[in-house]
DNA sequence: TCCCCATCTTGTCAATGGCAAGATAGGCTC
DNA sequence: GAGCCTATCTTGCCATTGACAAGATGGGGA
């Protein structure tokens, strides 16, 4: 084992990534990880200042990881929504950390350029809204984007928790599909 | 100060919602609590086993407050998702901690049994559902049930999250009234 | 060749969760 | 009213963790 690891940095954020996805952010240890990184327990606070700091990484990571998935699904509207479910349930350490600001440093340059970035693609989408262009007053255009977005948001919290009855079946993407497909705002 | 506190078990129940709704679930530290509460460090020990028990009380107790809420709301739609954001963004510890279920003992009968009341008021208000009585195949229905939970669920969290634009001004309830009155299913 | 600095290590400290053993007191029985 | 019983709370302890300080290593550029 060379001293230096080559690259301890995209380790330690793959195996937070694992750890958070199995037991909570709440349960991500740094010293666990630099032990499964086979470094010793002070090597993660040089990439990452303190917990917090990976956690900030985390959270950036996965807004470009969104922002990816949005630009590859195009200005289509429930595709979008689709893709924001994907990411969400193929990623569920990044999208937990994501959304619970209180766990990083929300302001950090690098968060909020990534953040930026998918607000964008999400806005771009839902452009789209309602399909057949006609806009109502500045307040309804805003509730029914909020709207939206709540329904994608909520499905993918839900379903990363459990909390949606069985009868959906076991494909995220393909139930996200139905229930999204089914959603207008009038 | 007596020997025995005489409601202890209530008052930490109540400093954790406020420690949470501070600093988050992670912040959570059985110490300072008991600290607040003016015990000893080892007290909190007896009223709830442990850290895990404590998030456990807390789970149950909140989806308690949530069938509250929802049975005082009736059986109609928009006020019984109104009713659900309003008890979000009133309890937001406690509803951050019921939809983590890897932060407590999610089938613990307590939880299980405060969980099923809220879900049949949930279903009862969702039974409403298609306002004009035409229901479809029960897969339709699933989804569209499910598309009606999920927008109000998503709102909470994304205003808890404090994700959404601030457009829609800073009384949560205006705005989830006006941001749910606006969907409806096909 | 030599030095600089990013990277990683070892050592230490305060705080935390959890466990064990003991002290206290309110209430129940007789 | 005397005595026990048990829920409640305390003190003491240990392993683990996050954070910090100081030093070792080695790759790359001057």
């Amino acid at each position: 084992m060379p001293y230096h690891h080559g690259d301890l940095r995209r380790a330690l954020l793959a195996a937070a990534a694992e750890m958070i996805e199995r037991d909570g952010p709440a349960a991500l240890s740094l010293r666990e990880l630099a032990r499964r990184a086979g470094v010793s327990h002070a090597a993660p606070a040089h990439h990452f200042k303190d917990r917090t700091g990976l956690l900030t990484a985390l959270a950036a990571e996965g807004y470009e990881l969104l922002a990816d998935a949005l630009e590859a699904a195009g200005d289509d509207l429930l595709e979008s929504g689709v893709a924001y479910v994907r990411f969400a349930v193929e990623r569920p350490a990044h999208f937990a950390v994501m959304f619970q600001p209180g766990l990083y440093r929300a302001d950090d340059p690098l968060v909020t350029a990534a953040r930026d970035r998918a607000d964008a693609r999400l806005g771009a989408a839902l452009a789209a809204l309602p399909p057949d262009g006609r806009a109502g007053s500045a307040e309804e255009r805003e509730s029914a984007e909020v709207a939206a977005w709540s329904v994608v948001h909520g499905f993918a919290a839900l379903w990363i928790g459990g909390a949606l009855p069985p009868e959906l079946g076991d494909d995220p993407v393909a139930a996200a599909r139905a229930v999204l497909s089914r959603f207008s705002v009038s």
